[in-house]
DNA sequence: ACTGCTGTTGTAACCGGTTACAAGAAAGTC
DNA sequence: GACTTTCTTGTAACCGGTTACAACAGCAGT
């Protein structure tokens, strides 16, 4: 095949021995072609690694296709996770001409219907999704929830993984940097006090939102008012950043006294350099998230996915300064 | 006109008596044009308010337009102001089909040269825009520099307002919290220092980065050692941020003891809600960047821009304790 | 064998632009 | 006045899909 010429529908048809029209019919899963076709149609499709272009459809179409992004508020938007999460999703939208549209948490005033819709920080009993679900739009949570298409970071195991990390290297006194509110954030804690009671130990909780200066207010007061501890999990990259600033201002050592990790492992903090967290693999749950809304197009049963997540050990972890008893 | 029909390029063609071979060479600059001609048709365009489809072009040119976007390392990807401005400049290139990319700082290995790039935290001597034009690649420099298409805030006179502002509320120990790495933060050094000289004033300088934190952390660390000042100006809204958490915990009282303004206004900080700041346009930025991107594609001559900033009072700023002497 | 129905496929027009080529008009040359 | 040459414009094919409609095959009923 010639370098520079992309396979069109018409090369499809060719191969398949059918018309444009029929490999069209296939490409939107129009009911009324025969399976045999069918299938040899998308076998052919699948070998020559065909992509329709995106602005001929757009063309025919006379609109391009949108996903919408569902906040529960505002000031997300400048929460790394998420702006991360979104530029995943956008550059694996953008090759497939999907652009992508913000919307305000109230969606009964979306100015046009998007195509689907990834809501975000769903919580239990969301209005969301049944109102997508009246008005015909495919919707997948961000989180987990029955009954519904979602896709979820393993929170609750990575939390096992972070503590369990810090109990091999012998630390018994355990602490949790965090805020039971949101989903995410119980689900960490449940992690980490799940693997301290089977280890036979206790986690005290210090509470904290998901920012650096929340750690770091949180850590250096908790400190302050004498509560001590030698391995610290923090909910997030951002708060264990904190906390780590905050244990240098004190004059304790990481990890000489105590020892940090985090969550999240975002590549682009500065402190990734040296933290010990737990990486989620945010391309695959974008891609993830994309592959979940053709499965609602489709019409298939509503199913959700958690995405694994790796320890990523690092500098902030070492055995508490009495070693293992 | 029938709502849902867009004008087309037929539209143009019938309304101005020619046929659409022309209207397209018009709207493509083609040179072999009569001027009479083109002058007809862009009237008319104007007055139809035409916009060719983004689709239809893709289609005919076989790829799309692309808006490089280049940084100079990677951590700004994260940074509030940074997060905004893209988001400004994605929902304006949108709907001309126009799709952002990320270029690392490297240059010389991009991988398919973009319609057009905005070069981020250009500095003096910056090899970018001269490599850029070596290769035809249009280039507009977010930042001043003169010889180059440029669009910047008005970050001198910004820093005067403020000053000027904790100087009319009758402060006279002023202090500024920044650092004098970047153009940005230098230029608000200069313009605080400037109105603080023309009132008989002298500033102290405490060295901080952009980051809530590291506001936070110099500003604990200068009071804690004895510094002592009831105006201060940051350079950015986070630093502020940090500088009122780091006043709120040594128990000094915002605005009755010390009084704050950042710069940048960026809406969906938290913070904002209170703080007195200098607010950019950031839809504004985006936008001259654009028009200045069509002028550098148009061949015309180089020229830069300066957006004007506006005071915002908010809840930081007060009369010292003493009163106006 | 004829009719009517259903299920499947091909045909061709269309979406809104671009552009190679041909054709006309105007101007210069002998 | 006929012949080039240079400008300017119209024509029609094309980009890669979608889809209304026609056509055809297979089958049941009579």
């Amino acid at each position: 095949m010639n370098p520079g010429t992309r396979t069109t529908i018409d090369d499809i048809a060719r191969e398949a021995g059918v018309s444009k029209g029929t490999v069209s019919r296939v490409l939107n899963g129009h009911p009324t072609v025969a399976d045999r076709t069918r299938a040899r149609v998308q076998a052919v499709m699948a070998r020559l690694d065909y992509a329709p272009d995106p602005a001929a459809r757009h063309l025919s179409w006379r609109t391009g296709q949108t996903l919408g992004l569902s906040l529960d508020r505002d000031d997300p938007l400048l929460h790394p996770y998420h702006v991360l999460l979104r530029r995943a999703l956008e550059s694996q939208t953008a090759p497939q001409g999907v652009q992508l549209v913000d919307l305000r948490a109230d969606l009964t005033r979306m100015a046009r219907l998007p195509s689907a819709v990834l809501v975000m920080h769903a919580v239990e009993g969301d209005p969301r999704p049944a109102y997508l679900r009246s008005r015909g739009v495919p919707c997948v949570l961000i989180g987990h929830q029955p009954g519904e298409f979602w896709v979820a970071p393993e929170d609750v195991g990575g939390a096992r993984l972070a503590t369990e990390h810090l109990i091999r290297a012998g630390h018994r006194q355990l602490a949790f940097l965090g805020h039971g509110h949101s989903q995410v954030a119980q689900d960490r804690e449940r992690g980490c006090r799940d693997s301290a009671h089977a280890a036979g130990l206790d986690v005290q909780a210090i509470t904290s939102d998901f920012t650096v200066l929340g750690g770091y207010r949180a850590v250096r007061r908790a400190w302050e008012n004498g509560t001590r501890f030698t391995g610290l999990f923090a909910q997030s990259d951002e708060s264990a950043a904190g906390a780590v600033a905050a244990l240098e201002d004190l004059g304790v050592d990481v990890p000489g006294q105590v020892s940090v990790v985090g969550f999240d492992g975002l590549p682009e903090l500065p402190i990734r350099q040296t933290l010990t967290t737990v990486a989620q693999d945010i391309p695959r749950i974008a891609a993830t998230a994309l592959a979940l809304v053709q499965d609602a197009i489709g019409g298939q049963p509503a199913r959700g996915e958690f995405i694994p997540v790796q320890l990523l050990p690092g500098a902030t972890v070492a055995p508490p300064p009495g070693g293992t008893p």
